[in-house]
DNA sequence: CCTTGAAAATGAACAACGTTCAATTTATCT
DNA sequence: AGATAAATTGAACGTTGTTCATTTTCAAGG
């Protein structure tokens, strides 16, 4: 598992093959097939560990509160993970599902549980009844952050300067809060 | 190249294989070669195509100069656009580079022609003065709007259920330009 | 109608890929 | 040591992208 990380880090997710990683971990290729059903599933380990590291990452810090701020501060530790794994992070999304198979169950959980960290910072500015209302904010603001960071990496060139992804994450947070602090100052028990 | 467009289209990037394409137009794999550089410039040339189309559809209403209104219209068309090519626009986000090489200019600004619609729909927003600003948000927003797309199409059980995707889009809409404006009223000049 | 030159198309061949599995080696226990 | 179980192998199959010497097709000139 580490030597296919390590493949992975330094040369992407395309050069992870079963010849290449079984010379890295001397075994020959049908080794690996006793251990995991496929490559595919290979690469998913590959990427859970991942997503544990990324969210052990952005979850080391406290929370002030603040939503902002503390948005912010995972941000930072997002963006700190990604400048030193890019092709870990690359990796999850490089991944495409062999056809008709759908993400399994604990994987999704994985990714659930680092849009709670979201949840949790962002719960301040909803009544305690809008559980739906909170979910599909950290949803969006999830989801959305990932579509800036993706596209930031596919061109970076004259699309956006790779100096700019911090600053568009940080617009998408101040922005979209501000749009919610004012919905949920027109609405009835507020505090 | 239409034939490379229905093998995308309903099987997938992946079933784009120089035989596959070959067979499909009654020609043998290597005339491929005397007319694409390589496959992945084909697959390039497919995505191109769906750049144009995707454009066509969302650029087809005019603009009202309300920028919210003007973005959910443009929204719709988009949205529709990947409900009808799902797998098409997929394929945009599947294609990778082959390592090394970065997309080329050409291709880099039918994406650009894109966001720039997104820039025209937002400008009432800003001062003409602040073209940097404007350039900022659009990305912002185009950028967020494929995060969202993107991760709904991978996970579609549990994390977010498919008929929210538009709300979430609108949600982002909504509270991002709610955040712009509290900004803009907040600068001098602002009409 | 035949010849000729260029243009177009071929398909066999190469290396690398994921994957399988009978055969072989290594380990464990009595 | 012998027997049983476990682990590992590596050759083999089908498929992939890609190349290129060879063949076929075509258009123009005599």
């Amino acid at each position: 598992m580490s030597a296919a990380r390590d493949i992975v880090q330094r040369d992407g997710l395309r050069a992870l093959t079963a010849r290449s990683l079984a010379t890295a971990i001397g075994y020959s290729p049908g080794t690996l097939y006793n251990l995991f059903q496929n490559l595919d599933e290979l690469a998913l380990q590959v990427n859970a560990a991942t997503l544990e590291a990324l969210y052990a990452a952005v979850a080391q810090d406290g929370r002030s509160g603040d939503p902002e701020a503390d948005l912010n501060r995972m941000l930072g530790r997002y963006l700190e993970f990604l400048e030193q794994n890019p092709a870990l992070w690359t990796a999850i999304f490089e991944y495409r599902r062999p056809a008709g198979t759908d993400l399994p169950a604990w994987y999704l959980n994985k990714v659930q549980k680092l849009m709670r960290l979201v949840e949790d910072a962002l719960a301040p500015l909803f009544d305690s009844k809008d559980a739906r209302g909170l979910r599909e904010a950290s949803a969006v603001l999830w989801t959305s952050l990932h579509g800036i960071c993706t596209l930031a990496e596919d061109g970076r060139l004259s699309l956006v300067s790779a100096r700019s992804v911090p600053q568009m994450a940080k617009s998408l947070i101040a922005n979209y809060l501000a749009g919610l602090r004012t919905q949920a100052s027109g609405r009835p028990g507020h505090a």
